[in-house]
DNA sequence: TAAAAAATTGAATATAAATTCATTAATTGA
DNA sequence: TCAATTAATGAATTTATATTCAATTTTTTA
């Protein structure tokens, strides 16, 4: 035999698995899923369209990884932001308003995820990827209603619904086109109040 | 001359153009935008794919023109459920109830329409439609705040937030997939008091 | 440096769905 | 019924991407 990988080799595979994985993140991020047809993330990460079909087995797959990645690091931020002892409202409103400055930020792959237009197989992904993030409302919630600290409501629905709040608040109709920083923190604000009543956790 | 359009013809010309939009209608409702491709609507319409592009320009303008007409449909309902002179935290329960109600019962299609997937052109006009359904809601809560019956907020804000708080709630990841009537009920409930109280309109 | 193996390319192919248009059928008025 | 005109068909074309693979380049070891 005369070729065996070398680990220099080795590092440049996962250094191209990794451009792959930037540039989709990078495309997805300023058009959507749209926007990252399979020749562009081949131009934009610097290679040839073939070459991604060594790392993943087809575009969708190629989608839920990034999608899955994108969100992981989101859900991590937000549960850390929805830590502490607070009473359950305030830490809902910090939590809400975590993830919609980080949105409104952009580009922020977690919100165009959530509610953007793909092919079937990324959509289940997709649906998970909203469970998860409604999950984290779902934790304060249920904390709250024991404490006493929230009206008595289903957990479930509640959650959806502040999921379905804010990102119909950011990428709706009235979203952000072309708003000063001072209307994106009204915006924050008004999104941060009207989920704190609506689960019963205004002070 | 030898040939004129008979009232006849005419009126046989007005039918295979309801029949395409009932076709399609039908297709989106029970699958989506995704199901409702030109020949599967010329089937449905028991009709050729080459006699759909007589009564409209293009796949995109077709979905418009559904699209425009359910919404439309949906948003008479609406206005008639949130009339009346109760205090605006009912009237806004008694709408969102309606809608949802609705929406459960399906085929609908305003809901599928507010939530799914399309081409840019399509989406343009969803867009449009999404904000339609807020300001029906943007009136009830103006209306509420004058009368001093809701706190002060950024009424575009709440009626966005609203229609995304029942919109993920249904067709999101605990939707209605295999539910009974009853748990439906209690769906409808959820939301409705979610909504009541994200406005301030608790009694 | 040369041969073997693997990595990389990108033009060619596959796929799926929208749209067209030459052809055929139906309708109208004489 | 016939000629003129329009309606209707659906196979062929177009379009837009995803995916493949024969050919080329690079890397490794002897």
């Amino acid at each position: 035999m005369s070729y065996r990988r070398s680990p220099l080799m080795e590092e440049r595979l996962a250094n191209n698995r990794e451009r792959i994985l930037l540039a989709t993140r990078k495309l997805v991020s300023e058009g959507g899923f749209r926007e990252a047809q399979i020749s562009a993330v081949a131009t934009v990460a610097g290679i040839s369209t073939g070459m991604i079909y060594r790392y993943f087995p087809s575009k969708a797959d190629l989608f839920v990884e990034v999608l899955g990645a994108a969100v992981d690091q989101e859900i991590k931020i937000l549960t850390q932001a929805a830590a502490g002892h607070e009473p359950a409202g305030e830490r809902l409103g910090k939590t809400v308003t975590c993830f919609v400055r980080r949105a409104l930020k952009g580009p922020n792959l977690a919100y165009a995820f959530i509610a953007e237009p793909v092919d079937p197989e990324v959509d289940t992904a997709r649906l998970r990827c909203r469970k998860k993030f409604g999950d984290v409302f779902k934790a304060i919630l249920v904390e709250g209603m024991q404490k006493g600290e929230l009206p008595e409501q289903d957990p479930d629905a509640s959650a959806a619904c502040i999921v379905g709040a804010f990102t119909e608040a950011l990428v709706g109709p009235i979203g952000p086109t072309t708003r000063n920083t001072q209307d994106k923190e009204r915006l924050v604000a008004s999104i941060q109040s009207f989920c704190i009543r609506a689960v019963g956790g205004a002070p």
